[in-house]
DNA sequence: TTGTAGGCGTTATCAG
DNA sequence: CTGATAACGCCTACAA
């Protein structure tokens, strides 16, 4: 019969092969003790031989639990693919034929990024690997998913896995409402609320109080801006914060914030030319993230105004890029590993009880000021 | 009944409550043109009411695909972990509680590589991103593995996905013995062989020749030793070819190379410690990788020997951290991003036909020749 | 210690 | 267009 040979192996055929039933073969896996060691022997082998490996869906759907651990980010592709190219995800995408010929050249790789740090890794890279860190220390496999809005890809996601964990977006909450309610979910990054899911983030007031103390109180700054729109609660709670720490120091914000994102079309690079133009340039930028002050340190070089002589720039993250640029930026670290780690301790039941009088985690960072060079120092 | 409040809902209790058949359900999210658009509507609205998401290990049963694909390393805990503590998975590990209290203090959180670059990115997490950016582009979840020797994990992610790719290891020929045979497999970085695996890799002749020429030719040295074991693919094919190119040039190479593994126990540094106290330091290092090169640059640099005044040092393979080191590095860039991606599409049957005549793909690489400082330019 | 049988949640087939 | 019903491969009482 054609069956068994094109066929995967299943157990029945493993029975068959060692000549005991499916329950032993089973054993065999997930029993050893169970089972006699000469049996045992017999049925790996007969395993081994008929090139078997237990299908993980079956099992999962046996006993209620895929032992995976899953991570979703939204518009990964938008966000990484910013220099290149943008194409949406396409699961019927046509092939993209590997290049013919022995050797594949250089040029047709696209690999321009020479390791560029601007694109990788950031935030949601070294989260990611934390996260991963600890699921292979847990000795459990992890699955990484993106989509964007309304797809259904989070749901679709949360259907293969035990536990998931979620990056912040603007979608996130219309995400959540089609998720199924039984998974424990961990969001990374979003403000607290009366929701089952359990919190990991980061000390946001904490750091940017700390950020505005040195550039007041060690630098002497009297005109600090803020760089970076009102998006996401990282974003706001930083902005917010900014507002409050100067004020404690007796200080004016500016009027407005100076526009900027990293994705999508913003004002940054004519607000701070008309700036210039009008001789109002502020002492200091503060911004929202690492990557706008990257982009601001650009910008200013673009205009020919010096960093940090003329303006200071600091950002906010730690992302590597920020030991690359020149000047190197001043910043405030978040422990992005741990954070991950934390999130697949969670999901994985291995973070301990969950504190008194509390319903789920809300795991806060405190996040830590590194000082280089673009804020003056 | 406390079941359907309590059990993940199922198709079945969306049938109730939308009063269909679970036949329908299941139209309703996979077949959506072979089903009325009014039944449609109040399905989905049932499901959304029971926050009910299709549970994938069902599915991939029903259908006999996961639709995920993975991507497998060996020992990735001890070749991340390397700075700290190495502690094996064991799924078994014991709660590591969160640290209580408001704010979890930096000190808490290990978090001490302020996004080192000698630990991360590496070049498995660059063609780990590249594998994942492919499987977003294509609309597929990735997961991720890692386990070592005799460990079942390769076998057991095997069971989990529809095509796997693999990173290369000593134990890579026992684990691929008991996989099941019949999922696509890619294997990076292995020699061509017979086997049914397709292959992704670098042409590391050519990568070497380049930069022999370069430090022959171009700089005129003439006394090139090799620094790391001849272990792996990758490492061998570059010593060979290291070998070859000397006696193009009519240079012999040293006699033995300089000892020297990323993991575990060499003897580099003594060696150069040796070789100097002999005033016979070789004037070039050509070294198996990047980290490598990197070890060697501490090592020299501890000797007080000056790079490349004194002796030249060169890496392979193009990580980020060759970009931060002091000199810079001059090294053999892998197009690491891309060959992540040529898996990806392989194993989604998506990169084109195998070449004629031959039954499984082997691409091959160029990598590129990257002239920084360490060389001497 | 080993075998038998029922169930896990979907999809697919085939009637209606 | 909709509804029964039979796989799909594994796990696990329960029986032998």
């Amino acid at each position: 019969m054609t069956d068994a040979a094109s066929r995967r192996p299943t157990v029945y055929d493993v029975a068959q092969e060692a000549g005991v039933s499916i329950a032993s073969v089973s054993f065999a896996f997930r029993r050893p003790e169970r089972i006699s060691e000469a049996t045992r022997e017999r049925v790996l082998a007969a395993a081994r031989r008929l090139g078997y490996a237990p299908s993980a869906a079956a099992r999962g759907l046996a006993n209620g639990r895929t032992g995976i651990l899953g991570l979703h980010a939204f518009d990964l592709m938008l966000e990484r693919a910013e220099p290149r190219d943008v194409s949406p995800p396409r699961p019927d995408a046509r092939p993209t034929p590997l290049p013919a010929g022995d050797i594949i050249p250089w040029s047709l790789t696209d690999d321009e990024t020479l390791a560029d740090p601007r694109a990788f890794p950031l935030y949601v890279d070294e989260v990611q690997r934390g996260f991963a860190l600890e699921c292979w220390m847990l000795g459990r496999p992890v699955v990484l998913s993106s989509g964007s809005d309304s797809d259904v890809s989070v749901a679709d996601t949360a259907g293969r896995v035990d536990g998931l964990a979620i990056f912040p977006s603007p979608v996130l909450p219309a995400a959540l409402l089609r998720m199924p309610a039984t998974i424990p979910t961990v969001l990374f990054s979003v403000a607290p609320g009366d929701d089952p899911h359990h919190r990991v983030r980061v000390d946001n007031a904490g750091g940017m109080r700390g950020l505005i103390d040195h550039l007041v109180h060690d630098h002497g700054y009297d005109d600090v801006a803020f760089v970076g729109r009102q998006e996401g609660f990282d974003n706001t709670q930083r902005f917010l914060e900014y507002r409050a720490s100067l004020a404690r120091w007796g200080q004016r914000p500016r009027e407005e914030p100076i526009d900027g994102t990293v994705r999508g079309p913003h004002r940054m690079v004519e607000q701070l030319a008309d700036l210039q133009a009008r001789g109002a340039l502020p002492r200091a930028l503060v911004c929202a993230t690492d990557q706008h002050a990257l982009m601001a340190l650009d910008a200013l070089s673009a205009l020919g105004v010096r960093v940090p002589e003329q303006v200071a720039v600091t950002g906010f993250d730690g992302i590597l890029a920020g030991r690359l640029s020149v000047p190197a930026l001043t910043s405030v670290r978040q422990p992005m590993e741990a954070m991950g780690r934390a999130a697949a301790r969670i999901l994985a039941g291995k973070a301990g009880p969950v504190p008194e009088g509390q319903s789920r985690f809300d795991a806060v960072f405190a996040p830590r000021l590194l000082i280089r060079h673009s804020c003056g120092c």
